[in-house]
DNA sequence: GATGTGTAGCTACACATC
DNA sequence: GATGTGTAGCTACACATC
């Protein structure tokens, strides 16, 4: 009913003496510096009195802070003055009619909030001499809990005036109502039930304002209320709105003002994943820092926490995370490293080696403080070998030698200690599980140790040999332990033959049996066993199978038999180790090529996953020369079936792999072939794969990738862009009928396409490279193509708005220019009729730039032509003066005629060229039935365009 | 919805103060 | 040594404007 009550002028109040005029920020305060008169000089017997001192008071007020403690003192001396004379009710219309001023000042204004501090302050005083009566009255009189006091009756009738305007239509007065109250609220410790209903009602009201700024205040107000234990209303709404607030800011004040308790931490540590950068920064630079001893947070959440920041894209989030860690957590539990580590969980911590190589990196200081005694060794723990693994890395990386001499054994020492703890694990194994984990991890974190160390010490590396060996072969190591232990072993090896030979004969020691489908579960065991060492060697080797006459045997001997085996697990590790075999022999991959793609298309999920992989890496190791081999794979069903595996969204995880697969090899030239590359820009934009994560963010990785990388990517993309880019047109179109759709805006997709295509993002490449770059100028010609037959004019209008800003330098052949600026011709009028006049301006624009890059082309050719043809005439006339430059000039233009002529007929001949090559890379255009040899290929699963 | 301008929230450094 | 103060610079984001 009041909502309008600020909104008209407020000068109909008495403005006789009235001087409260509000400077704008900047300018000085007037010179003529108050008034040092003291308050008790003051005469004020009638209101209009009243209302000019209180009027020059405000105006001093605003120029600067530093009078305020004085101001507040004369303004609390007026209002008593003013309840001597009967007059409270003329000081409280006074002190609303000028309040009601700076209602109206913009929120950017400092002068606005300065008075707002003057009443914030003001305010606080009459909360103090407000005790000191309650404290009176409790002595004489000890009930009488509703006082009614000149400043309760004051402090109620100015916040019932100020709600009056908190839904004005002008935002600048809600925000100043808004942020009085705040301040208000700051300085009060109590307030009655009724005035605190009616704020918290309208406040509530305000949370949900349009303005996000108003939002921020409201909820600093409500925050006052929170009661700090339990979940009041008031945290509840500040909940609400740390997770559902659009406003990054808003969010972020709810952060920042949220009570930190128990209840609250998840909501609080929640924001770690916030959209927006500065929010998740501020969760580990000052939220859990609030929340107090991080040994509350639950350790699951602790390492989510650690793994989000020390991994956040955001190079500020780490640093503030690392920090965190390094700093406040260590010093919360009083610099002892090894409580840190254990509140880690270091032995299923996935995040621990990162925060550990993290945090010697920040800590610096602590590196000569960390020291490893001697008797350590024999009784370590996980926490204690943890650190030293490391702490070695880090020394190493670093090069601290001298560090690693004082504190790590000899060689001969590591293989003993080894061998002590290999010892004890043997005695506890099957007795104790948990015991048997830790001393398991102790060892895997000696032998990371060792795949680094100085082995130069003869007999200390013939210990470890030994050590090494004999555990390989007696002491059924867990996967981890087996890939570290033939990591030391191979490090130890004179050569890789050495080392294959070795492992082999490891192998075929245990290995003692011959496969049957029937195998008892101890054989079973076994062979799983040699394959998990067999496997975990193949990936260290790098040299030739011919190099490996070891591993061949072993290949009839254990991996063909499980390949073929109908154990899923015995298969899937037989798959993975023969695709790690086909890395090192050529043939042997062109053989087994087939192999693989039937497990990819028919096998379990799992071997799917394993078949891709195996598939990517044999290509990207050998090339194509293992397709179209006699009684081989040919690249036709090749490519038909990593398209049905992309478009199969049953698999995500497949999907994603099959996408990132894909672009690695197109990023190594591998692949070149259109069709496909089309089919992967597709399938990134197709709303069906919305939902996976993990495609997307293949996709959005490599695509950029692939296209700065070279410039004949980036040409193959641009080569496509004009046909992809019509068919997710028309698939958005379509869907847009049944709404709900989470495909990217056409628009959004055009700049992703133009951004990648930009010669300017191209890595390493000159300047005049990138003026002479076609990769935009084709595309235009592309685009405007596209035209012909569509009458969309929304279509026409996304493409032309953002075809104006393609980049085409000065130094692309004429020719093409000139292609483009017949296309635009062709188009431009019917293109004109049905435009809005941002649609026109947008070919106008384009046209008039690539008319200018014509004649600045044209002028230059003139220039080049005529430095070589006329420089002896130049030389000669070189005294000449400007008269004859003129005469020049004339010539210059006669011969761009001529030049242009000459460059028109040359024309003919390279655009007839340039047609053929055109169509080559239009593939779009001739794509849909019937194209050429491969678009078969594609038409047999369903074509390129994206209706399902 | 594209554009330039303004601002928050650091970050780092020198210097002064207790 | 630890604290604060002042200054400058940076970047991502929000806002105002058309």
């Amino acid at each position: 009913m009041y909502t309008d009550f600020y909104d008209v002028n407020c000068n109909h109040l008495p403005s006789r003496k009235v001087d409260f005029v509000f400077r704008p920020s900047g300018t000085n305060p007037s010179t003529s510096e108050p008034s040092s008169e003291p308050p008790s000089e003051i005469s004020s017997e009638t209101p209009e009195e009243i209302h000019a001192h209180l009027a020059k008071v405000f105006q001093d007020s605003q120029g600067s802070m530093t009078g305020h403690k004085r101001q507040v003192i004369m303004i609390r001396a007026l209002q008593e003055r003013a309840n001597t004379l009967g007059l409270e009710d003329s000081f409280n219309d006074v002190f609303c009619t000028l309040i009601n001023k700076v209602l109206v000042v913009k929120r950017t204004e400092p002068v606005g909030d300065r008075i707002a501090k003057l009443v914030c302050a003001f305010i606080t005083t009459l909360q103090d001499d407000y005790d000191v009566e309650e404290e009176k009255g409790e002595g004489e009189e000890q009930d009488e809990g509703e006082e009614d006091t000149l400043s309760s009756r004051f402090i109620h009738m100015f916040i019932t005036h100020l709600l009056r305007g908190i839904e004005s239509k002008d935002k600048t007065v809600r925000y100043r109502v808004v942020q009085l109250l705040d301040f208000i609220m700051g300085g009060m410790r109590e307030i009655d039930d009724e005035l605190y209903e009616s704020l918290l009602f309208q406040l509530d009201k305000r949370i949900h304002d349009k303005e996000p700024y108003i939002r921020i205040k409201a909820l600093h107000c409500i925050a006052r209320f929170q009661d700090g234990e339990e979940i009041d209303e008031a945290t509840g709404k500040l909940i609400v709105a740390i997770q559902n607030d659009p406003s990054p800011e808003v969010r972020r004040a709810a952060l920042l003002n949220l009570v930190k308790n128990e209840t609250t931490t998840n909501y609080l540590l929640e924001r770690a994943r916030d959209t927006n950068a500065i929010n998740r920064r501020l969760v580990y630079s000052r939220v859990v820092k609030e929340i107090g001893d991080f040994r509350t947070i639950r350790s699951s959440t602790r390492e989510k926490l650690l793994s989000w920041g020390l991994k956040d894209r955001d190079e500020s989030v780490q640093k503030a995370c690392v920090k965190m860690f390094g700093q406040d957590w260590l010093a919360t539990v009083d610099g002892d490293l090894i409580e840190l580590l254990e509140r880690l969980h270091i032995s299923t911590s996935e995040v621990a080696e990162l925060a550990m190589k993290k945090f010697f990196d920040l800590r610096r200081d602590l590196t000569s403080k960390i020291t490893f005694p001697q008797e350590i060794w024999s009784k370590l723990t996980p926490e204690i070998a943890f650190l030293a693994r490391s702490f070695y890395e880090h020394c190493n990386e670093n090069t601290l030698n001298d560090v690693i001499d004082a504190n790590y054994p000899e060689s001969a020492e590591l293989a003993a200690l080894l061998t002590k703890y290999l010892q004890e694990r043997n005695k506890i194994r099957d007795l104790s599980d948990d015991d048997e984990q830790d001393i398991t991890f102790v060892i895997l974190q000696l032998l990371t140790i060792a795949v680094d160390y100085d082995f130069s010490d003869e007999i200390g590396r013939r210990a470890m040999l030994q050590v090494v060996r004999s555990s390989l072969a007696n002491d059924k190591l867990t996967d981890e332990l087996c890939s570290a232990a033939l990591q030391v072993l191979k490090k130890l090896s004179i050569n890789e033959r050495d080392f294959s030979a070795m492992v082999s004969e490891i192998i075929t020691d245990i290995y003692d049996i011959e496969y049957k489908e029937d195998m008892s579960k101890e054989d079973e065991s076994k062979m799983t066993y040699c394959l998990s060492i067999a496997k975990a060697m193949l990936r260290l080797l790098n040299e030739p199978l011919s190099e490996h006459m070891s591993v061949d045997s072993l290949i009839d001997l254990l991996l063909n038999p499980a390949v073929r085996s109908r154990r899923p697990h015995i298969r899937e590790l037989g798959t993975e180790a023969l695709g790690l075999c086909c890395l090192l022999d050529v043939n042997l991959a062109t053989d087994q090529l087939y192999l693989f793609g039937l497990c990819l298309s028919r096998g379990e999920q799992k071997l799917r996953l394993i078949a891709i992989k195996a598939m990517f890496d044999i290509l990207s190791v050998h090339g194509t020369k293992v397709l179209d081999a006699e009684d081989g794979v040919d690249s036709l069903s090749f490519h038909k079936l990593l398209y049905k595996t992309l478009k199969n969204d049953q698999f995500p995880e497949l999907q994603a792999l099959c996408a990132e697969g894909l672009c690695k090899l197109y990023l190594a030239d591998v692949l070149t072939d259109d069709e496909l590359f089309e089919t992967l820009v597709l399938t990134y934009y197709n709303p069906v794969n919305a939902e996976n994560q993990g495609l997307l963010q293949a996709f959005a990785f490599c695509l950029p990738v692939y296209c700065f990388s070279h410039q004949n990517h980036q040409q193959k993309m641009s080569s496509i862009a004009a046909d992809a880019f019509t068919r997710l047109y028309s698939a958005h179109v379509d869907e847009m009928s049944d709404q709900e759709t989470q495909l990217l805006s056409p628009s959004l997709i055009l700049q992703q396409l133009t951004y990648w295509t930009d010669p300017a993002n191209v890595v390493n490449r000159t300047e005049d490279e990138v003026a002479s770059t076609t990769t935009h100028l084709d595309m235009a010609i592309d685009f405007l193509k596209t035209f012909d037959g569509r009458p969309s004019k929304k279509y026409r209008k996304t493409v032309l708005m953002t075809l104006s800003r393609f980049n085409i330098g000065n130094q692309v052949p004429l020719e093409k220019v000139e292609d483009l600026l017949n296309v635009i011709d062709k188009f431009k009028e019917e293109i004109e009729e049905d435009l809005d006049t941002p649609g026109k301006n947008a070919i106008r624009k384009l046209q008039t730039r690539i008319e200018a890059i014509e004649k600045d082309i044209q002028g230059r050719h003139v220039v080049s032509q005529e430095d070589k043809e006329f420089s002896v005439i130049l030389e000669q006339d070189e005294e000449e003066d400007k008269e004859e430059a003129a005469e020049e000039e004339d010539i210059d233009e006669e011969f761009e005629k001529e030049q242009s002529r000459v460059i028109n007929n040359e024309d003919e001949e390279s655009s007839s060229d340039e047609e053929e090559s055109d169509s080559d890379e239009d593939v779009g255009d001739d794509l849909v039935p019937g194209g050429r040899a491969h678009s078969s290929l594609l038409d047999s699963d369903g074509d390129l365009s994206m209706d399902e």
